[in-house]
RNA sequence: CGGGAAGUGGCUCAACUUGGUAGAGCAUUUGGUUUGGGACCAAGGGGUUGCAGGUUCAAAUCCUGUCUUCCCGACCA
């Protein structure tokens, strides 16, 4: 049986990626649905990714000096409506309490979409002097935007993440604490995730309801579109100003604070299924994967072969590895398989003439290489798990760089969208208006970002021909 | 929100055109044989056909509405 026919129930990737995605989130028993649209049951797979994730980016805001707190559901009308352009992005996708019991509410209630207005409130009461900042907050919780199509992960009605919420006493200090997280996220999903970024800032149009400037990550898919992995906002003091927090300065003068928010979501989950998985299923880097390791015997009926597997699943466990045993009465080709859907980083076989040689075999998930182990040096096996992680962001990165096109004509551009997956760098004017055009002509790239690190591919913008002001990643997008 | 497809045991589907007591494979349970890439034999359990109306002596099947899912667009993390 060749290799790409291993698992019947998963459609290939080149067949119809779309397919390929739903296929492996269900195989691999991440969610499923529940009967209202949009609203996902985490099943125990997929939660505990999740956790790992926010156990690892929950330290590394720790490390920053953020706290956590844990702010309502519910957002009364007045409060959403303080701030203008807060309000127009978010009102369309908003759902609202009305009713309490059988009684009508005075006042209608919404449930957060996001709560930058529920923090502004109560700093407004909970700010007094200079010395009361900077507030560092953040929150792991579920919010609710009314989608209208909905995709597992990609876009559901209800979901999680974790939104983190500061003020500061000047500009300069905010726009740094924005740019510092967006670092967080950076690090955090290269690291953590062995998924490539590209980063920067969105173009005003793409930008956050309400934000001054918006930062974001954004990874490729193995379908070459992009998806936007983690944002990071400065809002300067439009919301201060809406919600009237101020300070006394040293001087006992008032100032009003500056802002920021960042998040990152369960969306982050779909960006590993994309990158990392196969036409087998799900393929987690070590760092995240709940389990690491999982120990499958071989014959193990035979004498001491079920003793030798469980000998070897205690000492890696003993070494802090994630691992499991898979005892059922399943045979080795299901279990090798099943190990394979889950995206399990390493499988160890062990059977009876591993055990006569003293050995494993270890077979890594991402690439099915055979690893022959001694069984006096299972401390190999925390390396190879960190050799994964390595190659896993490896072979994502020149999937990246080797997807990244330059432009300076727009047919060229066009073509490239046409015939070819991935993002385009172009030079751009800074009007919304060919930023629209771009979008239509090249059926539907939209700017991802402006990176920090800009080059000059030439002086004129690719589709209005006047003078360009930024290079732009652009691409089709999640 | 537009365009397409689909909802029938846990899963994948059949029966629908032409209305007449709902069937298969997989999964599951029990017993046995197997075990280095999704094993085999035997027996058993499990379904008011997404929901609500309507037509009819009779509805999985026809009609209306509604909800949900999938795919493709527009909008959004």
């Amino acid at each position: 049986m060749s290799k790409d026919k291993l698992v019947k129930d998963i459609t290939s990737r080149e067949v119809d990626f779309a397919q390929w995605y739903t296929d492996v989130v269900k195989e691999a028993k991440l969610c499923d649905y529940t009967s209202v649209k949009g609203c996902l049951i985490y099943q125990p797979n997929g939660y505990a990714i999740w956790e790992n994730i926010q156990r690892d980016l929950d330290n590394r805001f720790k490390e920053t000096g953020v706290e956590n707190v844990s702010f309502p559901l519910l957002i009364p009308e007045s409060l959403l409506q303080k701030e203008k352009d807060h309000v127009e992005g978010f009102a369309p996708e908003v759902a609202w309490v009305t009713k309490g019991g059988s009684e009508i509410l005075e006042e209608k209630l919404c449930i957060r979409p996001t709560s930058e207005t529920l923090f502004c409130d109560q700093w407004a009461k909970e700010v007094k002097s200079y010395r009361d900042l900077p507030k560092l907050y953040n929150q792991w919780n579920s919010v609710l935007r009314w989608e209208k199509t909905t995709r597992p992960f990609l876009r559901s009605r209800e979901f999680l993440w974790q939104e983190g919420h500061t003020i500061h006493a000047s500009a300069k200090e905010a726009e740094e604490r924005t740019l510092m997280m967006l670092k967080v996220y950076y690090d955090f999903v290269t690291e953590d995730l062995a998924i490539p970024l590209i980063q920067g800032r969105k173009t005003d149009s793409e930008r956050f309801a309400g934000a001054k400037d918006t930062y974001t990550i954004e990874a490729m898919m193995h379908d070459g579109k992009a998806l936007q992995s983690g944002t990071s906002h400065f809002f300067g003091d439009g919301f201060a100003k809406a919600f009237d927090i101020k300070f006394l300065n040293k001087n006992n003068e008032y100032e009003v604070v500056n802002q920021t928010s960042w998040g990152l979501s369960t969306r982050i989950i779909g960006a590993i299924i994309m990158v990392h998985g196969d036409d087998s299923g799900l393929v987690l880097p070590p760092r995240i994967a709940p389990t690491q390791v999982m120990v499958i015997p071989i014959a193990a009926h035979k004498e001491g072969v079920t003793e030798k597997a469980m000998e070897v699943y205690e000492n890696l466990k003993k070494l802090g590895v994630r691992t499991k045993i898979d005892l059922s009465d399943k045979t080795p080709g299901w279990k090798f398989s099943n190990q394979e859907i889950l995206g399990i980083p390493a499988r160890v076989e062990i059977g009876p003439k591993d055990i006569e040689n003293n050995k494993l075999v270890l077979v890594r998930r991402d690439n099915r290489e055979k690893i022959e182990v001694s069984l006096d040096e299972l401390s190999r096996i925390p390396e190879i798990l960190e050799e994964i992680q390595r190659d896993m962001y490896n072979k994502a990165k020149v999937f990246l760089d080797s997807h990244i096109y330059e432009a300076t004509e727009m047919e060229d551009m066009i073509n490239i969208f046409k015939d070819k997956k991935g993002f385009v760098k172009a030079m751009w004017c800074g009007e919304e208006n060919c930023e629209d055009e771009i979008k239509y002509a090249t059926g539907g790239a939209s700017s991802r970002c402006i990176p920090f690190n800009e080059e000059k591919l030439s002086d004129k913008c690719i589709f209005c021909g006047k003078e360009a002001k930024h290079m732009v990643y652009w691409g089709k997008s999640y």
